[in-house]
DNA sequence: TCCTAAGCGAGACGGTACGTCTTGTCTTCCA
DNA sequence: TGGAAGACAAGACGTACCGTCTCGCTTAGGA
């Protein structure tokens, strides 16, 4: 591909992230996009057909470089490693280290759309692993209501803890997660559910789809927008 | 108040009301308001700045009638009732009979900020019993973290059960919730907290800002959107 | 009407004779009469569908108030003059008088579209007296196409006039005019037909529409249109 | 030269052509000629500085090979050959046959400039015969006026004919402009100037200019310019 | 016959203008 | 004379072309 092209979709991209930033996602226009970056109008159109759409690209790119370092993965390193994976914390941890950026995406003045996304794109997930973890057929909580939920549950958690100045540290958070959803899932899916499993099965994702993920917001080019 | 007032602003709330239903909050323009309630341009702006504060002059008239209740309202009354009354059911049934509308407000093309206005507002409303009701200061999840929770929690199951075309029956919404929310609530705050002190402490509200705020969807002179 | 709105067209319509004289019609840009007019974009196109219609207002308005006029002159006036009114002398000499705009809106830099039209409008007003002056049905070359060829050669000696800054008087121009198409003339409808039956014939438009139709282009600085 | 040179302009020459017919000069798109003739974007750039050079270098490689032929002709031919070679029919005669190029070319949806280019070169076609046939110094009317005058009857006549489908033979159209404009250049220039004169003059670009000139709109699918 | 300069396609890019749309202000008109 | 109607400016939108440019591949014509 033209060198040209992936120069160019980089700095609109930093240029968005770095808008998202000072003014939030709503109110930035493709023109603002434009002057930031030092870009022609075309330009933007040829690769993007919207604002959302550049916003996304992100994402899709790490979802399919995710989906094919998944299907590389063999089934044989699923099992192979300790249960003390813990994906949530780490997820608090990452979202502190850049919190500025996630407080863009992700807080009041995010767009809707974002977090629509993310909720999407963490109940793709673990919807998976849920539905392999539940042996019986019937539930007190359909599968799907306890996932939209607990996904929604950690979003709020994490929306809350950015609103708020982070005031505990990640762990402590990671904790509270654990006390107010674990014993609501257990309640909802029989026994076998705890927050340990929801990790192993996640697992897979470890190394690849959430690094990259969350990498994205990190190191445009080595120094994440918030550090 | 010139009586003309009162009328000019009705017609612009019914014709935000009915283009809600038909288009999403954010698809609507300040014109499509101006062509439906057949009102000139500088009316619309000679009563509110812009869409935002058409949509919340509903909200705010019935916080303050709320708010006036409420101060009439002695703490006499607070503790003479059944314990049987259950706001969440309430709330999941009157969502149910004016889905369409609620679908609108809350649903995927809603605005954001109608979702952050509903969660500030229930946010609020269930602050201060919960509060009330925990005795010691030292609780394994601080007292904002949890109602922040449980509000979302909330809310997402609405979203997910309106999304859905309401698979269940508001009683089986109501248990889920209960399922999902209140081990997590004990283990939170203590045993002591029990989804049916949560609706006690909300009683309050029940003929006064609850009712109206409902109200306020629905009969649109008499007949809501979505029957 | 709207005074702001006779005010603004007035405003877009000197802006564009202004350009025209400095850059030629074809050259001139939406945005130029925008920026030339100081008036906002939205502002043209609510007025205008677009550049083409702009210029033709002014033909369109007078052609209306031509039509009117006419329809109000009786019959009797038709005869009563005398024959010396020379109709293409005079529309030299206002030409000449008016030299720097004409040169603009016909010469060289015009556009095409200028000249088709002015090319029709003498046409139409030509084809009537034409019509009526030749008695029998059979002549040399149909009327019609004598009508076209006359009007074209009155442009073309018009444009070679202007082209070439005028080194003759009106009063030269008229009689070469004469010279060159009037033997053609004669020979292809027959002898009656005379210059001066062309005037007198087309005498009717002489106080109405003809007038208003140069002192369009004139009186810049006065009222151009609907004044 | 590159043989791939001459392949490439006659790829675009001949896109262009066929686009003329198909939707007029104007609307035509560079990007319209690279798609049908195949071609990348950069190459037109490479041999043509816009679409107008594209246009003209056809005409002035004519004018190059005709002025190459006048210079090798003597002046011996000039007198030597009968005098009913008559151009004037000859030209009437071959738009007919091509009357759809030269709609294209001529008509009213083509450009302005076209039509100033074909008066232009049939002006300094006729100019030095004209000035050769003039004894008298002085003349009613200068011979540049009645040159360009008699240019643009001519032209006029053609759009006229064209326009309205030809509901005549060229030998009736050569008839009404001999009727037309004879009469008045006799006058204006004195009794010795005829047409058969003018054709006379003319007949040196008999078989060298004007053949080349009208063949290059003539044989499309043969070789449309000098190859 | 090689090999080297060039022609060439593909298309990215910055620009400029378009005509549409929406917002919030401000002027005009009318009752 | 006060409030409704709607003209207006500002400026973003997404589209269409333009003319410049960079990039490799192919190919013609001189060594």
């Amino acid at each position: 591909m033209d060198r040209r092209i992936g120069r160019t979709r980089k700095l609109m991209q930093e240029a968005l992230m770095s808008l998202i930033t000072e003014k939030g996602y709503e109110a930035i226009t493709v023109q603002d996009i434009l002057d930031r970056a030092d870009v022609g109008r075309s330009t933007f159109y040829a690769h993007y057909r919207d604002k959302d759409e550049l916003l996304f690209s992100g994402f899709e790119h790490l979802r399919g470089l995710f989906e094919q370092q998944q299907r590389s993965l063999g089934a044989a390193q699923q099992g192979e490693h300790g249960a003390d994976f813990n994906m949530i914390l780490e997820l608090f941890r990452h979202t502190g280290q850049n919190h500025k950026l996630y407080k863009a995406i992700a807080g009041k003045q995010s767009g809707e759309m974002i977090l629509k996304y993310l909720h999407r794109y963490l109940y793709d997930m673990m919807i998976v692993p849920h539905k392999a973890l539940v042996k019986s057929k019937k539930t007190a909580v359909p599968i799907e209501v306890a996932t939209h939920w607990i996904v929604s549950s950690l979003l709020s958690l994490m929306i809350w803890w950015l609103e708020n100045n982070m005031p505990f540290p990640p762990e402590r958070m990671d904790e509270m997660f654990r006390q107010l959803t674990m014993p609501g899932m257990e309640a909802a899916l029989g026994r076998k559910v705890q927050k340990r499993d929801i990790d192993k099965a996640a697992i897979v994702k470890k190394d690849s789809g959430a690094k990259a993920f969350y990498s994205m917001f990190v190191d445009q080019e080595g120094r994440p927008e918030g550090s």
